[in-house]
DNA sequence: AATCATAGCAACCGCTGAAAC
DNA sequence: AGTTTCAGCGGTTGCTATGAT
């Protein structure tokens, strides 16, 4: 559309004031008025479009300059990229589009003019407003983003560009960057990984640091999925973000947790036999917890500005270089000092009581003992409801089986996890299916209560949330981001 | 009918890299 | 080699329309 209100005499001062060259040529051709901000009139539009038309795209300074607007160069160039283009498709999405704009996220991230050029006649700033848009609204459903065919997809290509030594940032630029030593990732969190290993079951831990970014390719997506390719100074810059991705996901730096994360969802989730949506709400306060996924690209990814349901999960700031031996440790290590939020997520599933109270008895954590005990609390304080937690035998393989096997049963008809805090685990997207489809009507409400588990079931509308029909048209099981699949919730698949 | 919340969209802003000087 | 200019990108903001209460 084309907004012609009344706040077009909006004025800049001193035109685009990363333009100097706009600004310091005085504006519009008259050299007399400040240049105009604000919404473009259709006059503008018609002086702007046949200025291009008679001179071609390009020096839009020149623009500016000649064409007798008042715009600098900038705008000039936005207002005839976005609306005045002839080759614009305009109008909605079509599914078509939608789902290729998909499918262009995920391998992509934030690559909006990257997106753009893949789909004729469309902006970036309209793909960038669509997928915001979108986000917000699944996020708001608490769903996730991506259809699982596109998982899937980045599934295969995961695995196909583990097995090819060479790699092109244009084909997978997420997984691959992380492939490349481009990424300094401090070296001392997978020494503690080792460190880990003797807490935890070596098959959980076969993983080595490389290869676990590698699983999770949108561990430090979008915003950084060009990390690597940044300027220095933008790298240096952004490491604070980039960790705070990392934290946001914790998983990455505790991979065990999120390995235990994953496990012991699935094997709730298989033993009792419905989804392991839990809830982070028994551990933390936090209105809107969904995402907080290792890699989480919805997280990551969406703009999640400050305002944000998710920022919670961005609020964790260690700076890059604050990385230690001592603050990375595995669980208990000396003053990680994580935030609450991050300790919520650390914290969510302990693996067993017993290996929490060893993990707790060796390292004393301060904080995260604090949480941990609070948990404790927590759980103790459901155990009388809920005691057993059937199936216990279960194994890594079995459960990656269990989970392989699901995954082909289901044949991906599920819903979206709407409750999923932790952003639609293996767990829960597999095993969601089991209570949902059983269910006769769209709300689901329900609360189960297991030893050191709360699985809360929050109402959502099955239907409507799926982008209230805007979305893909069929129901379907959805992920946060393939790389849930890809991530370490997946590396099962590959043991 | 009024108010509020949300969605959708357009535009702006800051930054970056490349090209020109 | 260093600086300036330009074009483009991505994030954010602000406005309007619309729907819900």
């Amino acid at each position: 559309m084309s907004i012609t209100s009344g706040s077009d005499d909006k004025i800049m001062s001193m035109g685009c004031i990363d333009s100097p060259s706009a600004a310091s040529s005085g504006g519009n051709v008259t050299g007399s008025g400040p240049l105009k901000k604000g919404p473009w009139t259709s006059a503008e539009d018609a002086i702007l479009a046949a200025y291009v038309n008679k001179h071609g795209e390009g020096n839009w300074n020149a623009v500016q300059k000649h064409s007798g607007l008042s715009r600098c160069g900038k705008s000039c160039r936005l207002r005839w990229a976005n609306h005045l283009r002839p080759d614009l498709k305009k109008g909605a999405f079509t599914p078509e589009e939608e789902h290729h704009i998909i499918e262009l996220h995920a391998k992509m991230g934030n690559k909006w003019a990257r997106m753009a050029a893949e789909l004729p006649g469309r902006t970036d700033n309209e793909i960038k407003n669509y997928w915001n848009t979108r986000i917000k609204r699944r996020q708001r459903a608490g769903l996730s983003i991506y259809p699982p065919d596109i998982c899937l997809q980045a599934l295969n290509e995961d695995q196909q560009s583990q097995n090819v030594s060479t790699f092109s940032y244009e084909d997978r630029p997420s997984p691959d960057l992380l492939l490349s030593n481009h990424f300094e990732i401090p070296s001392v969190e997978f020494k503690n990984l080792e460190l880990n290993q003797q807490l935890y079951p070596q098959s959980l831990l076969d993983v080595s640091g490389n290869s676990l970014l590698v699983h999770s390719p949108g561990s430090f997506h979008s915003n950084n999925s060009s990390f690597a390719m940044m300027h220095p100074a933008k790298r240096l810059r952004e490491s604070e973000s980039l960790h705070t991705g990392l934290s946001g996901s914790l998983g990455d730096l505790f991979p065990a947790f999120n390995q235990y994360q994953d496990d012991a969802c699935e094997k709730l989730a298989h033993s009792l036999g419905f989804s392991c949506a839990y809830d982070h709400n028994i551990h933390a306060n936090h209105p809107s917890t969904s995402c907080l996924l290792p890699g989480s690209h919805a997280l990551l990814n969406g703009n999640s500005s400050s305002s944000e349901p998710f920022s919670w999960a961005m609020k964790l700031e260690l700076p890059s270089l604050q990385y230690s031996d001592t603050q990375v440790g595995s669980c208990g290590s000396p003053s990680p000092l994580p935030s609450r939020e991050s300790v919520d997520t650390l914290i969510w599933s302990p693996p067993t009581e017993q290996m929490q109270l060893d993990c707790l008895s060796s390292r004393n954590s301060g904080l995260l003992e604090a949480v941990l005990y609070e948990s404790q609390t927590l759980k103790n304080s459901k155990n009388s409801s809920c005691q057993q937690t059937p199936n216990a035998s279960l194994t890594p393989d079995n459960v990656v089986d269990t989970l392989t096997q699901n995954l082909h049963r289901t044949g991906w008809e599920v819903y979206g996890d709407p409750i999923s805090p932790l952003g639609y685990s293996a767990a829960s997207v597999f095993s969601v299916h089991e209570s949902i489809s059983r269910s006769s009507t769209n709300e689901h409400q329900s609360a189960v209560t297991v030893p050191g588990f709360k699985i809360k079931q929050e109402p959502v509308d099955w239907v409507s949330a799926w982008d209230n029909g805007k979305d893909e048209v069929q129901p379907q099981m959805i992920f946060s981001r393939p790389d849930c699949l890809l991530g370490s919730n997946c590396y099962n698949l590959n043991l």
